[in-house]
DNA sequence: CGAAACGTTGAAGGCTCTCAAGTGGGGTGG
DNA sequence: CCACCCCACTTGAGAGCCTTCAACGTTTCG
C-alpha cells in the first residue's frame, strides 16, 4: 500500500510514453498549462466547450499529479473536487471491513472522476500508473455546468456510458467462467488502448494480478492461471507479465463468450 | 418465457395492492388519468416539475400496463420511448447466446428506464410483476428536459443513483459469498419497501427464485439453498416461497457483510 | 384429475480457492 | 559491482464449495 513506483519494465516504458518527461515532478500545479494542447482535450468532458470557452474551466483548474499507488480520494470521503484524467490510469476501489476488494472501474485519459458520487465520494481513487489529472472544484464545475448546457451534457453522457460500463461489468463478474473472464479484460484493454491511441497489439497491461482479480472477482492464482490457460492454447502470448500479444483474436472473441450477443 | 401471469399468492396480494382496483386492462392509454394524483409523484422524475409544469409532461405521456413476464423493450433495440413505473416491478436483463443470463437491476414504483440508453436500448425490461407505466417518446422527453433543466437534473441525480447501485451490485457480485449475496438482497429488497411504503416486516418477493439467482450470479439451487440456511439459524422465516419475515435484522446485516464499511 | 411450473433437497463431481513452494526481476546495500 | 532481498508472478497439491444432475413435494391451471 504504500507509495511506490514500479520500475519501468517494458510494459510501463510503453505506458508512460504519453506522459511528457519535460513537465516537473508530481504534486505540482498546472504542469501542463494549456487545455489546448491537452492531449485528451478531443475525449474529455472539456470537448464540450468552444475554444473560447475553455478559458472558463482552466480558470478553476489545478493540475494534480499522481505517483504509482498514490491514493487520489478515499471512499467516503466528503466529494469536493472532481478530476479529470489526462494520463495514467486509475482504479476505482470499494473495501469489505475483513480486507475484501473489489475494483469497479479503471479509468484511462479522459475519463472523468466523481460521476457517480454525490456528497461523498462512493469509491477510492489510486493511482494505478503515474498519472496527470486536471482538478476542479465541485462548486465551481456546478456552476460551470449550468452556465454552458453542453459541458452538463456531456457529463451526463459520460454518466450513462459509466453505468453502460458498469452493468456490462456486471454480466462479467456474475455469469462468466474465469477465461472468459479475462478474455473479455484483455479485449476490453486492448479496444480501449486503440481508443486512446495506444499501441494495441502488445497490449500493457499497467495493473496487478491483484488488480485483475479484485476486478473480475477472482483470485490472483485463477487470474495467473487463466492468463497460462489462453498462453498455452495460442490465443495470447506473454511476453512480459504486464506485455500481452493477442495471437488470435477471433478465438478470444469467441472465449469471451461473445458477449455482444 | 412466454407471457405467463402468476396467480395470486399471498406475496403477489400484498405487492397487488398498490394497483387500483378499478383501473381497467392492461394494455389501455392514460388509465390513471392525472398526474396530480399518481401515487408515484413525490418520488418519480416528474416531481421535478412544479405543478403548473406537469401538463407539458403529461401532454406527451401514455399510460402502459403491463402483464407479469411480460417484454417492455429488448435488448439491442433501438431506443425510441423510455418510461416511468409507477407500480409493479421491472427486471433489467442481458442475456449471453448460449441462454445465459444477467438481471443488471430491479425497477420499483418511481424508478426511470432508459436512463443508460443512448441509442439502443443496453437491456431488456421485463415485468415481474403486473406493472403500470408512464411512456414517454424520447424526442418529447429530450425537449422538456432542455426546457425545464430541473427535470434534465433530476434524470442526471437518477443516473448517478442507478451507477451507485450498479457498482455496489459489482461488489456483491464479485466478493461476497452465497449467503451474504441473499442477506444484502433481502436488505436491499426491505430497504426499498420501506422507501416505497410498503410492508417491510414481511417482505414481499416479488421475483422467482431463478430472477434472484440471475441477478446474484447463483443458481436457483444455491439461492434456495441460502434460503434455507438463513431460515434455520433463526434470521428469517418463510412462511411463503415469496415472503420472509427477518427475524433478526442485526444479525442479518452482520452476515451480510456489512456492506457499508 | 393430470400436466406443468416452482421450489426444495440430496448426491456427486468439478472447479475455484486456499495454502504453500518456487522462480525471476529489480532495487538496495555492502 | 555484486550479492542479497523483496516483491510480483507462477505453479503445485489439497480441500471446500458451488454447480450439476436428479428426485420429490407443492401449487396452479387446463
Amino acid at each position: 500500500m504504500q507509495a511506490f513506483v514500479r520500475a519501468p519494465t517494458v510494459a510501463a516504458m510503453i505506458l508512460l510514453k504519453t506522459i511528457d518527461p519535460a513537465v516537473p515532478h508530481a504534486g505540482h500545479r498546472a504542469a501542463c498549462g494549456a487545455c489546448h494542447a491537452c492531449d485528451v482535450r478531443t475525449m474529455a468532458v472539456c470537448a464540450a466547450l468552444e475554444p473560447d470557452e475553455i478559458g472558463a474551466l482552466e480558470s478553476i483548474m489545478t493540475a494534480r499529479r499522481l505517483a504509482g499507488d498514490e491514493t487520489l480520494v478515499e471512499e467516503g470521503e466528503p466529494r469536493r473536487r472532481v478530476y479529470s484524467l489526462t494520463s495514467g490510469m486509475l482504479r476505482l476501489v470499494n473495501g469489505l471491513p475483513d480486507g475484501r476488494r473489489q475494483i469497479t472501474g479503471f479509468l484511462m485519459p479522459g475519463d472523468f472522476l466523481g460521476l457517480a458520487d454525490d456528497g461523498v465520494y462512493s469509491a477510492s481513487a489510486e493511482a494505478v500508473t503515474p498519472s496527470a489529472l486536471c482538478s476542479f472544484p465541485v462548486a465551481g464545475m456546478d456552476a460551470l455546468a449550468v452556465r454552458f448546457p453542453k459541458l452538463n451534457d456531456r457529463l451526463f453522457a459520460f454518466t450513462r456510458a459509466a453505468l453502460r460500463r458498469s452493468r456490462e461489468n456486471q454480466m462479467i463478474l456474475g455469469r462468466l467462467a474465469p477465461v472468459e473472464k479475462l478474455s473479455t479484460f484483455l479485449l476490453m484493454l486492448s479496444q480501449r488502448a486503440v481508443e486512446h491511441h495506444l499501441p494495441a497489439d502488445p497490449v500493457a497491461i499497467p495493473m496487478s494480478r491483484a488488480d485483475i482479480a479484485d476486478y473480475l472477482g477472482l483470485t490472483i492464482e485463477t487470474v495467473s492461471r487463466s492468463f497460462t490457460k489462453l498462453r498455452n492454447q495460442g490465443l495470447i502470448d506473454l511476453p512480459d507479465a504486464r506485455l500481452v500479444e493477442i495471437r488470435d483474436r477471433k478465438a478470444l472473441e469467441a472465449v469471451a463468450g461473445t458477449l455482444r450477443a
